[in-house]
DNA sequence: CATACTTACTTCGAAAATCAAAGCGGCATG
DNA sequence: CATGCCGCTTTGATTTTCGAAGTAAGTATG
């Protein structure tokens, strides 16, 4: 007798694919630490790398893009002189906020310091 | 006049220490997704592994390890035989699922399927 | 008994991500 | 005109992740 068909029980539901989605832009090494930071407000590349401890330049630079191409946040450029450049969190960003708040209330309860 | 000390202008509050912290685990391929797939039930190895899609069998190895070290999930052994292993969420791993969710749902409105 | 299949991993080599340090062009300051 | 800040990029080493195969133990089939 033919099921619903669709999905058998061994395939069945059991990741959800916008926590996924999300995971493959947050799953990378520093990418909420930046989009925390920017919650603050806007800010500028030297800051944010003096600001975040332990990233590289490099890293930086690169999470700095894929957020920004992935509509989190947006890069202005000010021409000075001297030309200034500062990075913010859109609207988009914005809305992730409230869970990244959640996440780090919840590390001040369940995560040892250092 | 002395100010308070302990933070220049410059090293001043950027990055919040506690999602620092959250993100020295959530911050590595696939901690999340695992953690959101446990939340449906607990799950034995194999298992996972066929839901994660694209995760490898060791990579899935290392952050059950992570995970359970930290205390947001926990490993049973039932001594059959046969012997089964199954992973669940302890109560710190479930105290982060409404983050998860809300991150979950932010995807599904900010970005784009596929 | 032999063969095959399942679970729960581990091991291995190759590919990709991250790191730290240095470099670059532009502009300002002493 | 040397020195320093900014916003990056480049380079080469180190670490992480991948994908495939292997291991050990138990179950199922003939």
């Amino acid at each position: 007798m033919a099921t619903i068909s669709s999905h058998d029980a061994d395939t069945c539901r059991r990741s959800d694919a916008a926590l996924t989605r999300a995971f493959r832009l947050l799953g990378k090494r520093w990418s909420g630490v930046v989009l925390g930071s920017l919650n603050v407000g806007p800010a500028g590349f030297r800051e944010l790398s003096r600001a975040i401890e332990g990233v590289s330049d490099s890293v930086l630079s690169e999470r700095l893009s894929e957020l920004t191409k992935a509509g989190l946040i947006a890069r202005t450029v000010d021409a000075g002189p001297p030309v200034t450049v500062s990075y913010e969190l859109t609207e988009s960003g914005r809305a992730l906020m409230p869970a990244l708040d959640q996440i780090s209330e919840w590390a001040r309860e369940h995560l040892p310091q250092e």
